[in-house]
DNA sequence: CTACTGTACTGCGTGTAATAGTACAGTTAG
DNA sequence: CTAACTGTACTATTACACGCAGTACAGTAG
């Protein structure tokens, strides 16, 4: 167990986001689909800094920041590992991510010229791979 | 008809978003739902920016881009009106941009221990108040 | 021992956000 | 005409985030 893959990531160069967030995301949608289990060993900093050429600050960075979320544990001189989901967030904070998480993706979608049905269904197929089907 | 009103828009302090978008999604928001109709005037630079307690220069930036996209269109020593609705951009760019939206929606919504019907819920409820209910 | 792990620093360069101040051309009310 | 408004275009400054580079340290494994 806890082999060390190359974990599929890849950085966008068009992509708006720094480079530190896009490495959390991905590797937090990674956990999430169950494509990165419970106790999997992520990637070395320096080892995942080289594989996309980027610095290993920034991994480091971005490690520290999906251990401060309670996605994975550090066990010093081993690395990184993935824990079992949990939730450290207040019910209200909860609340007030997914309203602004809501509020954002409207103002970027509006103008856009698709109807709410087109859009809907575009969601409803990405939430299919990442999300439990009905409750956690 | 095109008379200045105080305009609803507020700038939340604990948004992650720098305060000229707040104004351009905030506004496009407005337009897009009706609420600034067709033909209507926007309130002046230096006026929005004593409501909100401001920089005007910010305010002139989020104007100018408002302008960029399309949505308003600026008559010399009068003030900025709202455009009848056109669409600008090619479809691959409104594809990448439906996709660049949906994609960090999903990321920002992962680990908040909702699941996929109850965001579906809540991103409906949002897009009915903006979005054309079919086709546009 | 050596080679790996994460973590914590300092420093540097760049880019963006927001502020402040000034200036200019066009419009309108008086 | 003047005065007061409109958007726009600059310069300059401050602050902060991002990314890169280099170094250092404690823990673990072979």
């Amino acid at each position: 167990m806890s082999r060390r893959t190359p974990l599929m990531l890849n950085i966008a160069p068009g992509d708006t986001r720094p480079i530190n967030r896009q490495i959390v995301d991905g590797v937090r949608r990674l956990i999430a689909s169950g494509e990165l289990p419970v106790g999997a060993l992520l990637p070395s900093v320096r080892g995942l800094a080289q594989q996309l050429s980027i610095n290993p600050n920034t991994v480091a960075k971005a490690y520290g920041e999906l251990t401060l979320e309670g996605w994975v544990e550090s066990r010093a001189g081993l690395g990184l590992f993935v824990l079992p989901p949990r939730q450290l967030l207040s019910d209200a904070e909860r609340e007030r991510r997914l309203g602004e998480a809501v509020d954002r993706f409207t103002g970027d979608v509006i103008g856009l010229g698709y109807s709410d049905t087109e859009v809907l269904d575009r969601v409803a197929l990405e939430l299919a791979a990442c999300l439990p089907r009905k409750r956690a």
